[in-house]
RNA sequence: GGGCGAUUAGCUCAGCUGGUUAGAGCGUCACAUUGACAUUGUGAAGGUCAGAGGUUCGAGUCCUCUAUCGCCCACCA
């Protein structure tokens, strides 16, 4: 048969890859909307937003590669299937590196900008960075639906995140309180318990007594705090102090006056230090509880700035690390100091600012996960949160996520919204003297001022599955697509943004997000080390895409790549499937070098007259149902590699090899060896079509087959 | 401190519900090849499945312990 000059030539992805994608994109056939047949399932995946903050990086390669092979094989399989990409605000995270730009080119400030056009430069980044996101989603091949592409900072996920501000307002979920909060010092902003890291330091660890005549010693690692202290606690049963308990003293503490009372509390080690605990409400967390408890005054000593708010000159005004010094310098002076250990310390840090967190009383906006919920009986949203998964109405793959995921809710804290950045979605709340109004939009009438805060940037993405599809709108797209599928992700996400999804769809709809959590591990280099800029060691997809292939990055992202573990990729590792690229390229050209047009028409679905291509045909139908079985239970792993096991080592190195004798050879059974080769091949590259669907579209669209499509809507086998 | 995972060929990893001589890719070695493909083919070497014990007719796979490594969570102040 004649064959078409392009396979006179080693495939070249760089110049067939856009030319298909801008194929598939013309059909209209990534748009559920256009797909043929009677479609009648649906099946829906939310692409995770990247965020608007740069480039794409190899784990968004896997991401995006996991999700378009899980949404064609769907759509082969004759489902309704929508798979909408979108971006990330990412609030803090894009206003820090746009502040550090600017900072580091123009020398100035936000505040020398003004909220305004700080915005405007925000705005403007974010739209870069959307447009190269976007470019390379379509270069790694992504069947995605562009015309429903979603921004969780758009105005349609604005009246999304409104509208559940008030009902939460409303259902008093949402309240402004005065508590303490995890605040960013250098970013100036408060920062939820999911955007801190700790950052192993060495410290040290001081033992000593406020005065002279107090009878207990404390221990420390922060003196500059201990001039706001309230109370010593101990353990109830620890005899060592049972006779001070209850006892009040008035003291001067490096010349600031302190009132102390002692206090048992069972939150305290006896075994830790002295076994005694100088309590600072407003500048630690668990001393801020144990005030609670204990009814006890919370003084302010640190102020935003990291800066001391009281004492005298030695003290006031100064940064608390200097502040440490005078203490301990104090404590010396007056023989108060007992002990001076080195320890190890988690000191927490804010995640994209690198500031040391200083934990304040502020007044800020917070989620009560602990309170019920009207008219859901006794419900609170951490009952939301981990029903559907102990009612098995969510799957998590692997399923040993689940165990920390549980873990993670009972530890929730109530849930600190507000951020004192400008860029994301505005509380909508408006102040006028003393009142307070909350609501979708402003309210009518003069003299209303907008709170400036503006709320975390997973309040808005945990409404992503549903706030796509036009929520609160009543769309058809709602109907047909919500609850979505599979939410596809990395699992260092699983607590941040899955389980709020959780939470918002199920305080909202009522009903679950996703039917599945897929999650996938961490993509390292060749050498098992984390990708970063500081190391230089990131690989560009692009880079790949335009040196190998998208086809060949692909498969080398999902070969032996189980589902939440950590992968390593190289240059190496991707080579070889650029070869295999090729491979299927010059078996396309043995196959339509040696059969004849009838041969196509009609494939074979059934029996064959002769008894050893059927066995051949029964033999590669026992390979695909297998692998049907592996999409089907998310091993995706291991049907790329069976498919190209059998591609490579078996139809080509024996199925091939053998058909030369017979059909060169003239054999009698030629004809029907060439109808069993045709009948094979183009199975094959449907069933490789999900995991390579460049080279498999290119090669498609050659062959001689009457009546076809596009490969990405054809029939999956079965 | 709590939780989770890993340990299989020189390297990187698969091995789904326990079932015949344990698999792949890369690497190594030998050979082949002017007819689909050197981005190739054929073949070989290479593993007491971390260690110890247990359950079972049968264990890389299940249980217990030990060792090493990794990750997540947690403000021992």
């Amino acid at each position: 048969m004649e064959i078409n000059e392009k396979f006179l030539k080693p495939y070249d992805p760089a110049n067939t890859e856009s030319k298909i994608y801008k194929l598939w994109e013309e059909s209209g056939f990534f748009n559920p909307d256009n797909l043929l047949g009677n479609r009648k399932e649906s099946y829906t995946i939310m692409m995770p937003p990247p965020n608007v903050t740069g480039v794409l990086h190899m784990g968004h390669a896997l991401m995006i590669t996991l999700e378009d092979i899980m949404i064609r094989y769907k759509r082969m399989q004759g489902y309704k299937t929508l798979w909408l990409p979108g971006t990330d605000h990412a609030a803090i995270a894009t206003q820090s590196k746009v502040e550090k730009e600017i900072q580091k080119k123009e020398g100035k400030s936000r505040h020398d900008l003004g909220r305004e056009e700080m915005l405007k430069r925000i705005k403007e980044f974010a739209q870069q960075s959307h447009d190269t996101i976007v470019s390379q989603v379509r270069v790694m091949g992504a069947s995605c639906d562009w015309s429903r592409e979603a921004f969780t900072l758009d105005e349609k996920r604005n009246l999304a995140v409104n509208t559940t501000f008030k009902k939460m307002y409303d259902d008093g979920l949402i309240y402004r309180g005065n508590r303490i909060v995890n605040w960013d010092p250098k970013g100036q902003t408060t920062i939820s318990d999911d955007e801190i890291v700790y950052e192993e330091r060495n410290s040290k660890l001081y033992t000593f007594k406020y005065s002279a005549d107090f009878p207990i010693s404390i221990s420390t690692s922060r003196p500059e705090t201990k001039v706001g202290d309230v109370a010593v606690a101990v353990h109830p049963d620890d005899t060592r102090y049972t006779e001070y308990i209850g006892k009040e003293y008035d003291l001067e503490f490096a010349g600031v006056p302190i009132h102390i009372k002692i206090i048992a509390d069972k939150e305290v080690d006896p075994a830790f230090g002295t076994g005694a605990l100088g309590v600072t409400p407003a500048h630690s967390m668990i001393d801020w509880e144990m005030a609670d408890r204990h009814d006890l005054p919370r003084p302010q000593v640190i102020n935003e700035y990291a800066k001391m708010t009281v004492g005298g000159e030695n003290l006031l005004g100064k940064k608390v690390t200097d502040a440490r010094e005078v203490i301990v310098s104090w404590l010396r002076e007056n023989n108060l100091l007992e002990k001076e250990e080195d320890i190890k310390q988690n000191v927490s840090t804010a995640e994209r600012t690198g500031g040391i967190v200083e934990p304040l009383p502020k007044l800020q906006w917070f989620i009560n996960v602990n309170k019920p919920i009207p008219e859901r009986g006794n419900k609170t949203l951490k009952d939301l949160m981990s029903e559907p998964l102990k009612e098995n109405k969510i799957k998590i793959i692997p399923d040993y996520f689940s165990k920390t995921y549980f873990h993670w809710i009972d530890n929730l804290r109530d849930w600190c919204i507000s951020r004192q950045i400008w860029y994301g979605h505005r509380v909508p709340v408006w102040y006028k003297d003393e009142e307070i109004y909350c609501g979708i939009e402003a309210p009518q009438g003069e003299g209303w001022k907008q709170d400036d805060d503006t709320l975390d940037t997973w309040f808005s993405s945990g409404m992503w599955t549903f706030s796509t599809l036009g929520w609160p709108e009543k769309t058809k797209d709602m109907d047909t697509f919500h609850p979505t599928d599979v939410l596809e992700t990395g699992y260092e996400i699983l607590f941040p943004w899955v389980a709020r999804m959780i939470l918002m769809t199920g305080y909202n709809l009522n009903t679950i997000p996703f039917h599945t959590v897929y999650l996938h591990g961490t993509v390292r280099d060749g050498q098992g080390r984390k990708m970063s800029k500081s190391l230089g060691n990131g690989i560009d997809p692009l880079d790949i895409a335009a040196k190998f292939g998208a086809d060949a990055g692909r498969m080398a992202l999902i070969v032996g790549t189980a589902p939440g573990t950590d992968s390593k990729i190289s240059e190496d590792k991707i080579k070889g499937y650029k070869n295999f690229a090729n491979k299927i390229w010059n078996i396309t050209r043995f196959v339509l070098d040696n059969v004849d047009e009838k041969n196509f028409h009609p494939l074979p679905t059934s029996p064959l007259v002769n008894g050893e291509e059927n066995s051949l045909i029964a033999e590669f139908k026992k390979v695909y149902e297998d692998i049907t079985s592996d999409m089907e239970n998310y091993r995706f792993h291991l049907a790329s590699e069976k498919i190209y096991h059998y591609i490579w080592h078996r139809f080509a190195d024996e199925i091939i090899e053998e058909s030369k004798k017979i059909i060169l050879e003239g054999s009698e059974k030629a004809d029907e060896r060439k109808t069993a080769l045709v009948s094979i091949w183009t199975d094959c590259l449907k069933i490789l079509h999900p995991f390579m669907p460049f080279v498999t579209e290119e090669i498609w669209s050659m062959l001689l087959i009457k009546d076809k499509n596009l490969l990405m809507v054809e029939k999956w086998p079965s």
